[in-house]
DNA sequence: AAAAAAATTAAATGTCTGTTTAAAATTAAT
DNA sequence: ATTAATTTTAAACAGACATTTAATTTTTTT
């Protein structure tokens, strides 16, 4: 009674509607995102977006749902591996987030301006707190300092280190403009600064 | 005809709107602000809005321009200083921008997320490209690069120095969760970072 | 092939939103 | 003290918007 279509072999009408919704709200915010915008760009009729999601809110909920947790999700394996160094473990961070960000340039405005308008729907990163703060990550940052007799803040170097990997896609636009960028040299630098990154946190250990 | 009203001592309806416009967009960005919010806490009638100021847009461009100003403006005075040394300039920039984000914590939030909104509104901000480039802190910059043998873009280095600066106010929704963070003592890492920020920038141009 | 269920559509609904109108209240000019 | 200009208000307006309805088409089941 409730789905006995089994013969959705290709694209199904339901996940064109998320991929538009993906597409609309990472590009302009739920606010400013008319559900007449995702029915043209899925090439659907309004109604049936009603008709699968209920409502626009909650289309919103289960995007914003998925890309919290792209973010959030891989930080979980790579700052708890056992056997790698914290500097290997900055160099994946890196790496990860700066290819996922290559990917979807638009994903942490999306998910920081958001998160502005409603705070709660944070509920499902709050495993991350755990990663930050008892993960082996967070021996080794703590180990760390101390053998550099550094009296930093171990959040300080966290901050730093997600703020050097993320924000060059939240200044983007003005970044594009006072660094005179086209999109082709951003990308090169974005690549640069993958090896950049762990040479910088590292210098940064020990910098007192 | 114009303006013959002299005895506006206190403070003028006109600025009230422009006040409340300020917290309304700053807080809630352009689409998701009604007029309606603006005209309440102003405590005015709606239609007095566009009779001081025509329209929404006219009032959040203006709002829009002066806090591009604000962000951009300082810049220009402290880079272009010809007395102060590279790290002094760090300094003085760390110290200014965290003072004034301290102040107003959603202005960078708000104006990335409006400016990919509308990227045409960043005219006014295209002094800082020169600032950025053929300013005594651009010339600078190499200079010190060059004499460490790093071959590192410069810009690479403009894009960390303001990401470390402005990234936490950014995603402080996020870090106050993950780090368990409160008001005060987010605000007193942010005083703290005044003074990594210098060290750790040596630190960087430092590290090949 | 007939019946039932699911998917899709056009149109309507009611609310929200920015803006305008026209009248009233206040202030300034004569 | 009148008159004119400015400021403020309540109400209306028109278009945008998310959602619903009811009918139609397509697909699945029997």
């Amino acid at each position: 009674m409730k789905k006995p279509t089994a013969a959705a072999l290709d694209i199904s009408t339901e996940e064109r509607i998320k991929e538009a919704a993906r597409k609309m709200f990472l590009q302009k915010g739920y606010a400013a995102t008319r559900v007449r915008d995702i029915a043209q760009e899925a090439g659907i009729n309004i109604a049936l977006l009603n008709y699968y999601f209920r409502s626009k809110e909650k289309l919103f909920d289960l995007v914003m749902l998925e890309k919290l947790q792209q973010f959030a999700g891989e930080l979980r394996h790579i700052m708890q591996e056992e056997t790698t160094s914290l500097l290997e473990k900055v160099a994946r961070f890196a790496d990860f987030y700066i290819d996922l960000l290559l990917a979807q340039p638009e994903l942490p405005l999306f998910i920081f301006s958001e998160l502005r308008a409603n705070p709660e729907k944070l509920a499902s990163t709050i495993g991350v707190k755990k990663v930050v703060q008892e993960s082996r990550f967070a021996e080794q940052l703590r180990a760390e300092l101390a053998a550099n007799h550094n009296p930093a803040n171990p959040l300080q170097l966290v901050m730093s280190l997600m703020g050097l990997a993320v924000f060059p896609f939240v200044a983007r636009p003005l970044l594009q403009v006072i660094g005179g960028l086209e999109d082709a040299m951003f990308a090169a630098m974005m690549q640069e600064r993958k090896r950049l990154l762990p040479q910088w946190f590292g210098a940064m250990l020990k910098a007192v």
